[in-house]
DNA sequence: ACGTTATTTAAAAAGC
DNA sequence: GCTTTTTAAATAACGT
């Protein structure tokens, strides 16, 4: 469709493109701000004697548990089919 | 302060790890949806024929700009601030 | 020491640069043979009837296995440090 | 194959499985330990004084060089063949 | 401030 | 072909 502007409006897949892209920058500065208030959160427990590279390794196991939940589920399965049998 | 639990009461430092956690967790819960957004915009784009590469050259084009502007403008707040001029 | 070719025999930076592209190439050659093996034994292994995404899954919980072992052995202890407890 | 134990050995598929797993295992740690070795090349190149990014930039030119080659080669071939000729 | 390491993002590849 | 995974590159954080 982009690329076809012949029968279209003029101007009318400029008017997309630049709605996409603004769209795209609001959100990545949302993002960023949420990224700076994650830095300001971890400066916060630094400030207040928390180990901060301790405090992300927590998260990060938190979050390997969590992923790995779902899919230790599935592995039991896979196993079966790996090895053909049905369970 | 959390490596000095002898004068506080019974768990406040795990109190205070636990809401740390608890936040940053869900600052980035927001950040991954964010960021899901961002991806869901580009695949807008791409199925309505634009080039998502290209619009990855653009958005960086804009932030070097915008990055730019920014220097410029803190540069030119500093020689006012050295210099006693107001802007 | 590359940039500075004032006072080296000619050409030799060159030589330097030479061997060093020579090098990266060949072992990126050699990557390359030992990923094409890989999908060579992927290949055996479904023309035997498993089934490669099951197999792609006992690989990857093996390797998560692994390696979460000796981080595993970490946690305990910064939990304390994170705690200020003395383990 | 795998999925049709009735008429194999107790623990044939098992056992197959078990060989795939590893010799996988083994070619991947051998990937790795050349992947390790760019790594140190680069490193070393870098403690020279040259600009591994560049180097990356010549080694993809060649790269492509290379390719665009085989590309041509395997044109002719075809062309070679598809008019009775032997190259 | 530097250099190293970790994270995040972009490019490339593989399979369905 | 297109979509998901894998790999590479850029960026950012952290300690020294």
């Amino acid at each position: 469709m982009a690329e076809d502007v012949s029968d279209a409006p003029a101007g009318f897949a400029k008017e997309q493109l630049k709605s996409l892209i603004e769209r795209i920058e609001r959100l990545e500065e949302e993002k960023k701000a949420i990224a700076d208030d994650i830095k300001d959160v971890f400066a916060e427990a630094k400030a207040n004697g928390f180990d901060v590279k301790a405090l992300r390794t927590i998260l990060k196991i938190r979050k390997e548990d969590a992923d790995d939940r779902k899919e230790h589920e599935a592995i039991v399965d896979l196993y079966c089919q790996a090895l053909g049998i049905f369970a």
